[in-house]
DNA sequence: AAAGATCCCAACCGCACGATT
DNA sequence: TAATCGTGCGGTTGGGATCTT
């Protein structure tokens, strides 16, 4: 545990009263035992007395947070589960920062540990794009293809190309962690599409993510932000081709970008066919020619990984992606 | 192998708000 | 009614771990 192993201690900026008194910094196991013992016994709350009487010098806020986010029984470490993923993603399109409101969804999950997964990860890819993470865009790039992404993983689907489909009401009808999103409304999916489709203009797709963040009046995002798209709704999503897509959302330039998106990157995975060298990327989105050379990337052999997931790998333009300066 | 850059997350901070004195 | 206390929340930071060059 790293944190118990570091020992030094940083100062406050207090009196010197304060100095003497108080800790600050990483806890050590001697002061999570003082903690953790006391609450078996005594209980959590009055966290100001709590931290004098059992010893510690430390604030109540601090023993407050030791406690809530790393000591608690119940508090489940590891990476965050694709469900639970999938879950902040949908949560946070409906309530925005509310951190301890989301975690209130996710069991032994605390707000801290949300808020550094969408900073670290969501806001993340936000950057690279030079999109607002909180723009109407971001938001439907998230739902259109992040989500979607994530519900493949928990359909449990080894190869890319393999989707989650109506058919497979296995999947969709599992609620998350307790969360069961409404009954989909999608009429039947179309035939499986056929492998020579058109190779995706990556122009049009920038165009319309530019057009689409400067729209941020609710009209921008294929999938309305006020009624948020269901489980089973974006798990149909990969089944439709372009044009049927088009019908579907408010906004069909951006429908089309997501599709376009999800389409290549999950069923063809033929990004040779796309000439990079001629794209033209509007500026806003701040990627360079350099940048968008597709050489260090292998998108033929690419497949999630089974141990490792994150926002990376669910990312149709980490190999677009600049490296921030 | 080493230095620098980046990632990640535990912990801190300030503020708000309700309860208590 | 005002002051104080306790708690909770969201934003930010520091620094070890890891990755890249």
């Amino acid at each position: 545990m790293r944190v118990n192993t570091m020992s030094s201690l940083k100062k406050t900026t207090g009196s010197k009263e304060d100095d003497a008194e108080l800790r600050r910094g990483p806890w050590t196991l001697e002061e999570d035992t003082l903690l953790v013992h006391y609450i078996a016994r005594h209980g959590e709350g009055r966290w100001n007395l709590l931290a004098k009487r059992a010893g510690l010098r430390r604030t109540g806020k601090s023993c407050r947070l030791r406690w809530l986010n790393y000591l608690k029984p119940d508090v489940k470490r590891g990476n965050l589960t694709p469900q639970e993923q999938l879950l902040i993603l949908d949560l946070h399109s409906k309530w925005g920062n509310r951190w301890s409101k989301i975690a209130q969804h996710l069991p032994g999950r605390t707000d801290n540990e949300i808020k550094n997964y969408w900073r670290t990860r969501v806001q993340k890819q936000a950057r690279h794009l030079r999109i607002d993470a909180n723009s109407t865009a971001f938001q439907g790039i998230i739902r259109c293809l992040w989500m979607p992404r994530l519900l493949q993983k928990i359909g449990g689907s080894s190869a890319p190309s393999a989707m989650i489909t109506a058919q497979n009401p296995a999947v969709l009808s599992q609620p998350i962690l307790g969360y069961a999103p409404p009954l989909p409304t999608f009429p039947p999916p179309p035939p499986p599409l056929p492998q020579q489709e058109a190779p995706l203009d990556m122009s049009v797709i920038m165009h319309c993510m530019e057009q689409t963040s400067d729209s941020e009046h609710g009209t921008g995002s294929c999938i309305s932000s006020a009624e948020s798209m269901n489980v089973s709704q974006m798990s149909q999503l990969s089944e439709y081709p372009t044009s049927t897509f088009q019908t579907i959302g408010s906004n069909s330039d951006y429908c089309n970008l997501v599709k376009d998106c999800y389409y290549v990157d999950s069923v063809c995975y033929d990004m040779e066919s796309i000439n990079l060298a001629t794209m033209s990327v509007p500026g806003e989105l701040g990627i360079s020619a350099v940048d968008r050379h597709m050489g260090d990337g292998d998108w033929s052999g690419y497949e999630f990984g089974d141990n490792e997931w994150n926002m990376d790998e669910l990312w149709p333009f980490r190999n677009l992606q600049g490296k921030e300066t």
